[in-house]
RNA sequence: GAGGUUGUAGCUCAGUCGGUUAGAGCGCUAGAUUGUGGUUCUAGAGGUCGCGGGUUCGAGACCCGUCUCCCUCCCCA
């Protein structure tokens, strides 16, 4: 018989946890709802054919993979076991555990899309999984809260997931962070400009490591990815660009002949006036050419926030998606959303110490419960004090005193009744205080006036 | 997927050069207190030293494998 254990990667929840990550649940959801958003939910595992293709091929690595029920290898053929992993999982396997809360939520528009108000506008808090390796702020269950618009191509969409953003992180108490943004079509231009036509994947990739590594390394990055020199060489502005005063102008000079890469900056900045004209104060909204996400089917706007001094990767991400459910058959549906990672959202709260205090109580009120005549009694005003709307419980064993006080305090149960003989007779009850230890007499009614 | 690191009581950790019966603090249980928690004192319980194999007269310690924790890369929330 072996110890129990967790699988790898995965966390249980207890009381005090549950009470913070609840409090976060709350805040977002409540935003989410006045900023016009509905709840979905849908099921943690899909079609395989569902979610494959939607992430690029890490993506498909890092899914995971239900096995047939069943005899699942009944029809296997000697030939399928040494065609080599991935065939012979296409004949095992054809559901898997969703790896984001997108593009279920795709396949959904897509499956009711007749029924749907446009522009739909959804929530969606649930958990997802990826069989990636675990470290700091990186778990294989973890839960998304996202709100996504699809529907429309206005980019007001955009400028409200920053207000969004703007709402939710400071009633968490997160002050210091930053909202970076950036538009997929100028790294489309960008790549054009270069030479190096629908190569801003790799490109972004390596740029993106430009404030770690520096420059140079960067460069020797990009050769060893076969970029020429020429490429490379034409690359150069874009490395002063990043930290510029005014980088949209001279983004924009640079980019004057691309046509996408112009209309990604003027997308931009359209983003950025609506901000402005829906009166955001203190914007953390940043520029940044160098953000990528892996995430293949981002196609406009990309958003990341960072919390600032805080050892983790990035809080909440998302942006917009044209033909997301394009590969479900409908084309020309746009998107654009935005994911708050919980489990993440709580690491950085633990780190800066920003739950409210005094979150734990949840019982009000423990009546003792000393022998069967007095559990009786107690059995009579158990309910008169719920009525009230006052948590109470009644220790469910005569055990000695000491135990059951014992109890109350390490569950921070505020206020204990005690009823013994002497109670029962007088209909004189004992209320005891447990902060302060003070001790009164009254009957229920009164007591419960005293707890209210 | 690549690399590094860790694992001893419920928790945090000692354990010397390989040597007799593996320890501490906290926590837990009971009592001091027959109707009163937190403090104090006393006593007690609690271990397959991650798992499997090997070296040795002898392994918690050394070697190999494996799993796990944490971390870096990749990628991501």
């Amino acid at each position: 018989m072996s110890k129990p254990s967790l699988a790898r990667g995965t966390r249980d929840f207890g009381p005090e946890q549950m009470v913070k990550r609840t409090f976060i649940f709350d805040t977002i959801r409540r935003s989410f709802q006045r900023y016009g958003f509905q709840p979905l939910e849908t099921p943690a595992f899909e079609n395989l054919s569902v979610l494959m293709g939607k992430y690029g091929d890490e993506g498909d690595q890092l899914l995971f993979k239900l096995l047939n029920s069943g005899d699942f290898s009944g029809k296997l053929t000697d030939a399928d076991w040494h065609a080599g992993y991935k065939p012979l999982t296409s004949k095992i396997s054809e559901k898997g555990l969703r790896y984001d809360l997108t593009v279920p939520f795709a396949r959904y528009v897509v499956m009711n899309r007749g029924t749907l108000v446009m522009p739909f506008k959804r929530y969606q808090i649930q958990p997802v999984w990826r069989a990636d390796r675990p470290q700091k702020g990186r778990y294989r269950e973890f839960y998304q809260c996202d709100a996504d618009v699809v529907g429309t191509e206005s980019l007001l969409c955009e400028a409200e997931i920053v207000l969004l953003l703007h709402d939710i992180l400071p009633q968490l108490g997160i002050e210091d962070f930053t909202v970076k943004i950036n538009n997929r079509k100028i790294l489309t231009g960008i790549a054009d400009m270069i030479g190096a036509h629908g190569q801003e994947g790799t490109l972004c990739v390596a740029i993106d490591k430009l404030d770690k590594i520096g420059k140079g390394k960067v460069i020797d990055e990009l050769r060893e990815r076969n970029f020429s020199e020429e490429s490379i060489a034409l690359l150069d502005p874009v490395f002063s660009l990043t930290g510029g005063e005014n980088p949209f102008a001279d983004l924009r000079t640079w980019l004057a002949t691309s046509e996408i890469g112009l209309k990604g900056i003027d997308e931009l900045e359209q983003v950025w006036q609506m901000v402005d004209a829906l009166g955001l104060k203190n914007a953390r909204i940043q520029f940044d050419v160098t953000l990528a996400r892996g995430l293949s089917y981002y196609t406009g706007a990309i958003f990341e926030v960072k919390a600032n001094n805080v050892q983790i990767g990035s809080i909440c991400g998302g942006g917009r998606y044209d033909n997301l459910t394009g590969t479900f058959g409908v084309p020309g549906i746009s998107g654009v959303g935005i994911s708050f990672g919980v489990d993440r959202i709580y690491d950085v709260m633990e780190e800066l110490n920003l739950f409210p205090e005094n979150q734990t109580i949840s019982t009000k009120v423990m009546i003792s419960n000393f022998d069967q005549q007095a559990f009786q009694y107690g059995l009579s005003i158990l309910p008169k004090l719920r009525e009230a709307g006052i948590n109470t419980e009644m220790y469910p064993d005569s055990v000695k005193l000491k135990k059951q006080l014992d109890y109350a305090d390490r569950k921070n149960i505020p206020f204990v009744i005690l009823i013994g003989s002497d109670e029962i007779s007088t209909g004189q009850l004992t209320l005891k205080n447990m902060k302060t230890g003070e001790q009164q007499k009254g009957t229920v009614e009164e007591l419960i006036a005293v707890v209210q």
